[in-house]
RNA sequence: GGGCGGUUAGCUCAGCGGCAGAGCAUUGCCCUUACAAGGCAGGGGUCAGAGGUUCGAAUCCUCUACCGCCCACCA
């Protein structure tokens, strides 16, 4: 074969051939085999927000890595790629799209803002897709699904539909998180808190002037409030019930500043006597703990606040006024009354939306919660407590566990546009409306509007809870029914993505799986049987609470079974400080640039090395320029033994004709490929990039090829055939083992090879679908192969040394004159290594002779080393440096010297030798002769060093 | 207020009971026909601090300090 690869590796060559050859055959395609063992991964479906970051490339790296590695190992694997519709992160790109025009989602309608909105996610999903492919991912793309597609909407519907009848999912009217800006009610979990500077105001509420009061107390309370313009919602002042400031004062009637409103003292444990001046108002409509109190105490609500994020008309002359202006206006207020007591700077945490950042409201509303409390969040927790969900690192299962036992009720209902409606409708006239609702309806026939849609939301009768629309009303048989017009939250839909996109359309009753070994006869598995349970997600810790969990739920309470047997969390992606990308802070690397600049194998390798278990990453250019390098120096290398393969036919050549050096690498070879596997099996991904890197680097090229070279440059050397095979078995063992990292550079490579060394080549024919252990396999055993080694690379690092230390010329050759020891087992092998790796030592140490008997006197001007049971002199004549010498010399003798401390105190250390294992003991013993023999060697060299 | 993680070479990080490692940076020599995106040889560390467990601790335990995340209804 004509050898037209180039000195530097040119990664868009493969990266626009491969690709499409193995889509073109296949190979990214499943279908459930009986006879092979599936496995089988869903994406986490990106959401259609926009272009791919690095996080979404760290993600599907990881993926990638696992299903062409399983691959590799003969599993029948399925990648089961898709988009997400982002409910709130989507819409909000669009309108802030739309914004650019100066238009608003209310200015076109719903109907048209969604037909724009269907647009956006065309291009954008399509664009994600596409940049999966860039990656390299192996995705069964006659799956790819979008959580907005007709089967999961259907199954979407089916789920809430189902739940409802179960008693999991009801409307409650609850505080929930209302986003002003997004315009929507949020879960818990999707809202944020950042520390702020706030303050703390301390506001006198006056008693009401005709109670009798206990002797010496003043004529009013002191409250403390981060939130002025919320007194107006007041409808109690709560204490501690056992607080002796205010026990006397618990059932008296204060006046409720600027409202003038009546308002009892209630005592309530909750309450923290310390905080403060003990004594807390009571805003049942604006805040959690006060919604609770007011609960306990029967305390009327008042809702001061709007979903718009205005005063309401219960806010009196404050009503209309944004919260900024009446939190103005009442702390000037109250200060004009003289009822402001102080005003101290505080520091708090304020809630704000995990979209927008916007500060959340809590707001009295009526939503639809799922029931995750008790049994959902039970059940999945005992899922994993039991290991039928195993998540990997361990270190994760904590935090997981303890969101799953602290859970509370989730509301799945938003007021956005973008999403699943919900299966919900309301009859007109079983709804119990006012006549002055009806009316306020009947004025905005299609319930756009915030009046109608609280209207609806708060309807007191029985809502149908339908898979298709009604046509007349169940209970009434009347026509006039009309839809929520709510949609669900995106994480609900998304929760039912693992069994949704195997099909999953509604529940049914599931045979029980087989147990484990047993082999399944019928032919026709149910996708969702042969590949569900999924075998692995693969996700960020970020959304281990937001999505993982509650696929868990939704798998066992839906689909029978959990949706993965493994949890596979990963780091983030953070920038060079240290902070998350994200597109406001402007540190956001994208992978379309990295690929350009360095490939996609270079970005690959970088991500996975990054992944270290458990721990979050940086990332910078030096990370892709590194593994840049490395491509480029499989390239080379690569290049270096095709070039060597004009002559070469394939033979199986004994190990027992293979050179010292062939069974060595052939053997760490194996042991690396063994590694990876295992590592790759713990999802220690980083790890096994690593021992890959040093592998091929430090062992094949550094020693192995520069070894082998002495063989090929010569074509009559009787060797060559022999270091040819083991180039070649060598070569293919670590590309195989680099593939599910490096895809595209291993297989172009590989089918160099494969063409080179005359074996099939075509289309069909592909690394992805190879085995992943290839040759060579382990068949060397002991230490003897190892040992030899290590003692000639020793040697030849000696003597680079000394020639380095010497400045001797690159050109220029030495002499190497070798004295042995006394006469022992190892001085013999060494003797024996010497001789028949003479040349080996010469090429790669530039020795031109090599003399060496028992009783050798050291030849003047000569620089000294002791490798094992050798000691070493190189002559170099004027170029001797013995200052230089004598310092080197010393400072190894120095490093030995402790090194010997060390090793006799633990000697002579009884308990050491009664205590620690003996082969401990014995690698001890060793040591230290060896290192005495060398230093006391040293140490003559030293003193006749003139 | 709880929980988790981090602190190792100038920088970024591996290692997580038995001779302190890598990449980048740095010093010297080399365009040695695979690779200068490279080769060879160096220099550089009280493994945050203090206790403890152990024959033996960077590694396990406790505490402290600083940094970072996550959870929580402290007005």
């Amino acid at each position: 074969m004509k050898i037209e690869l180039n000195s530097v590796y040119n990664p868009e060559v493969p990266e626009n051939k491969w690709y499409e050859v193995w889509e073109k055959n296949g190979f990214f395609t499943s279908s459930p085999d009986a006879q092979k063992k599936p496995f089988s991964i869903v994406i986490p479906p990106p959401n259609v927000t926009g272009a791919l970051h690095m996080g979404h490339a760290l993600n599907n790296t990881l993926q990638d890595v696992l299903i062409r590695w399983r691959k590799m190992r003969g599993d029948n694997t399925v990648w089961v790629p898709g988009t997400d519709h982002g409910g709130i992160a989507t819409q909000n790109v669009v309108e802030r799209l739309l914004a650019k025009e100066k238009k608003t989602r209310h200015d076109l309608g719903r109907e048209k803002f969604l037909e724009y909105m269907w647009n956006w996610r065309r291009e954008a999903g399509d664009q994600i897709l596409r940049q999966l492919r860039k990656l390299g991912c192996g995705c069964d793309w006659t799956r790819t699904r979008f959580t907005m597609d007709d089967q999961h909407s259907r199954a979407v519907t089916a789920a809430f539909v189902e739940l409802y009848q179960r008693h999991m999912l009801y409307r409650g009217t609850r505080l929930v998180n209302w986003c002003c800006r997004c315009d929507t009610a949020l879960a818990d979990i999707e809202v944020e808190h950042v520390e702020r500077d706030g303050r703390l105001w301390h506001i006198r509420y006056p008693f009401r002037p005709d109670q009798p009061l206990p002797e010496g107390s003043s004529n009013c309370v002191v409250v403390a409030t981060t939130r002025p313009e919320t007194m107006l919602g007041d409808t109690a002042v709560a204490v501690h019930p056992d607080d002796p400031r205010y026990k006397d004062v618990i059932g008296k009637i204060l006046i409720l500043p600027l409202m003038n409103r009546e308002i009892p003292i209630v005592a309530d444990p909750a309450v923290d006597p310390t905080f403060g001046t003990g004594a807390v108002k009571v805003t049942p409509s604006h805040d959690q703990a006060d919604f609770e109190i007011a609960q306990r105490h029967r305390l009327p609500h008042e809702m001061v606040i709007g979903f718009n994020a205005r005063m309401t008309d219960r806010a009196g002359r404050y009503a209309g006024q944004s919260l900024a202006e009446c939190r103005r206006n009442v702390v000037n207020d109250l200060t004009e009354l003289g009822l402001m007591e102080k005003e101290d700077p505080y520091r708090h945490s304020v809630a704000v939306c995990y979209r927008c950042d916007s500060i959340i409201e809590p707001l009295e509303s009526t939503q639809w919660f799922l029931k995750t409390t008790g049994g959902l969040a039970g059940r999945a927790a005992q899922s994993t407590r039991n290991g039928r969900v195993r998540i990997f690192p361990e270190s994760w299962e904590k935090p997981y566990l303890q969101w799953l036992d602290h859970n509370r009720d989730w509301c799945v209902s938003r007021q956005i546009w973008w999403g699943h409606k919900i299966p919900v409708w309301y009859c007109l006239n079983c709804s119990q409306f006012t006549e002055e609702q009806l009316q306020l309806l009947a004025k905005d026939p299609g319930f756009k509007g915030e009046t109608a849609k609280m209207i609806l939301r708060n309807s007191s009768g029985e809502p149908i809870v339908r898979v298709q629309e009604p046509i007349v009303c169940p209970h009434c048989g009347r026509e006039e029914i009309i839809r929520d017009p709510d949609v669900l939250d995106t994480w609900f839909s998304s929760a039912l993505w693992p069994f949704s996109v195997f099909g999953w359309t509604g529940p049914r009753q599931r045979t029980p799986p087989p147990p484990e070994g047993t082999v399944i006869e019928s032919k026709d598995l149910a996708p969702q049987d042969y590949y569900y349970p999924t075998s692995v997600l693969v996700t960020g810790h970020e959304i281990l609470y937001l999505w993982v969990a509650r696929m868990v739920m939704m798998g066992e309470e839906l689909a029978s079974e959990v949706p993965f047997r493994h949890v596979f969390v990963h780091g983030i992606v953070r920038d060079k400080q240290g902070k998350k990308m994200s597109k406001s802070l402007g540190n956001v690397i994208d992978p379309l640039d990295v690929i350009k600049k360095y490939g996609a194998d270079a970005l690959r390798f970088s991500l996975a090395t990054s992944a270290v278990p458990g721990r979050d990453m940086q990332l910078s250019d030096e990370n892709f320029l590194a593994a840049r390098n490395f491509a480029n120096k499989i390239w080379n290398a690569s290049r270096f033994v095709l070039m060597n393969l004009e002559d070469y036919t394939p033979a199986d050549i004994p190990l027992a004709t293979r050179d010292l050096a062939d069974r060595w690498i052939r053997r760490r070879c194996a042991e690396t490929v063994g590694a990876v596997d295992e590592l790759l099996g713990q999802y220690d991904i980083s790890a096994a990039a690593r021992r890959l890197y040093a592998f091929f680097w430090n062992e094949f090229c550094d020693w192995y090829i520069e070894m082998a070279k002495i063989r090929l440059q010569d074509r009559a050397h009787p060797g060559r055939r022999a270091a040819q095979q083991t180039l070649v078995e060598t070569l293919d063992g670590v590309l195989r083992a680099l593939h599910p990292i490096m895809p595209f550079i291993t297989e172009e490579l590989w089918q160099s090879f494969r063409q080179t060394t005359g074996q099939p080549v075509g289309d069909t024919v592909s690394l992805m679908t190879a085995s992943f252990t290839g040759s060579p396999s382990a068949e060397e055993t002991g230490d003897e192969v190892p040992r030899s080694m290590g003692f000639l690379m020793d040697l030849i690092t000696s003597v680079r040394t000394i020639r380095s230390e010497m400045n001797v010329p690159i050109a220029k050759t030495v002499d190497m004159v070798v004295r042995f020891g006394a006469v022992n087992g190892m001085a013999e092998s060494a003797k024996t290594l010497l001789k028949s790796h003479e040349i080996v030592i010469q090429r790669l140490a530039k020795v031109a002779s090599i003399r060496s008997d028992e009783t050798t006197v050291r030849p003047a001007q000569s620089a000294s080393a002791v490798v094992g049971p050798l000691e070493i002199f190189i002559p170099v004549g004027g170029l001797i440096d013995f200052e230089k010498e004598r310092k080197r010399i010393e400072k190894e003798i120095g490093l030995l010297e402790t090194d010997v401390g060390r090793v006799t105190q633990r000697l002579e250390n009884r308990e050491f030798l009664e205590k620690a294992p003996s082969a401990e003991v014995e690698k001890t013993r060793e040591r230290l002769l060896d290192v005495q023999s060398k230093l006391k060697r040293l140490k003559g060299h030293l003193a006749v060093l003139v």
